[in-house]
DNA sequence: TTGGTAACGTAATAACATTACACCCAATCA
DNA sequence: TGATTGGGTGTAATGTTATTACGTTACCAA
């Protein structure tokens, strides 16, 4: 689902998370590499919970909660991991390196989501901010509605209804 | 906490809101009224379930969850409201008439909130979105960090340290 | 007045997330 | 080497947010 976007699919690997956690002398532990692992193989932003089963079937035992939740907090903080908000969900990141925009298309009819850079929208943000002496730090910046794929079929398949519907709706995860 | 930013407090009505209502034919009910009422007087987004319990109060009975959620869907619905997902919260729309981009200036350390406008975002939105054929619907825009009575304040009170903090967490609610 | 539809009431449950505390292990240093 | 310390993990419990399902009520139009 997650596929024939502006933005080839997911650019992060294991082995340059490896190469930053070493550069940044922080742990990428076996428990954060599986975690990482997990979200590469879902093809889309992956519940906290779906990744918890991931870890528990990768693990062969269960899980609790916080483990699946401390490894996305760190992979996050590191900027290996996006957080989907308008989705509860978690995605890697295609350019862990860059803090930039980092602006999702998300796709409410399949689950689809590109990651785009917009540039000029953190001037954008910037500056406006600077008007009132806001200092921005997280940036979320989520359009939602329909990728071009699902606007062909769903107009064939199903006619307006649907569509028009998953313009404005949260839409499935999947 | 919502007060001195660029744009002021909240614009929106009941009136005015009872008068777009007629207008579109669709019912204002008392519940709804009720819904919106308690959301202008808090100052700043508010949970479901904070909303819940000021019906409550509104009503002298229990309302369950499903009622709540229920009168926001319509407010949303009709831009009367919008929902912060970065805080899981709801707060007045300042334009209710005009469904521009909305974007959200979001103080973590106060809970202060801003409703910019922010001209220029939309086009390059939609000129990138036709790149890849993306019909964008909803627009998600919202910008965490420190207003600029905190960054006063914290400096003063406290050191960089809570504020830092605060530039990446999601913070507190008030 | 009756029939249809939108709105609401209520109980239950699902989905998402955090707290608190115990334990383990690796790095450091006396 | 052994003690200490701090980060990481295991686990139970709980908190918070949101939805499903279904019955009832209120409104409007024929």
């Amino acid at each position: 689902m997650s596929g024939s976007g502006p933005s080839p699919a997911y650019t992060l690997s294991i082995e340059s998370v490896e190469r930053i956690c070493a550069e940044r002398g922080v742990r990428f532990t076996a428990l954060r590499r599986l975690a990482l692992e997990a979200l590469l193989e879902f093809n889309g932003p992956v519940g906290a919970y779906d990744l918890l089963r991931a870890l528990e079937r990768k693990l062969g035992k269960s899980v609790g909660p916080p483990t699946a939740y401390r490894a996305l907090e760190f992979l996050q903080e590191h900027g290996f991991v996006t957080r989907i908000e308008t989705r509860n969900a978690f995605v890697p990141s295609s350019h862990p390196d860059d803090p930039g925009v980092g602006a999702f298309f998300l796709c409410n009819h399949c689950g689809a989501t590109f990651e785009v850079d917009l540039p000029g929208l953190e001037a954008e943000f910037a500056r406006r901010a600077e008007t009132f002496g806001f200092r921005v730090g997280r940036r979320v910046v989520e359009l939602q509605g329909i990728c071009a794929d699902c606007q062909h079929t769903a107009a064939a398949v199903e006619g307006q209804g649907q569509a028009a519907k998953a313009m404005t709706t949260k839409g499935s995860r999947g």
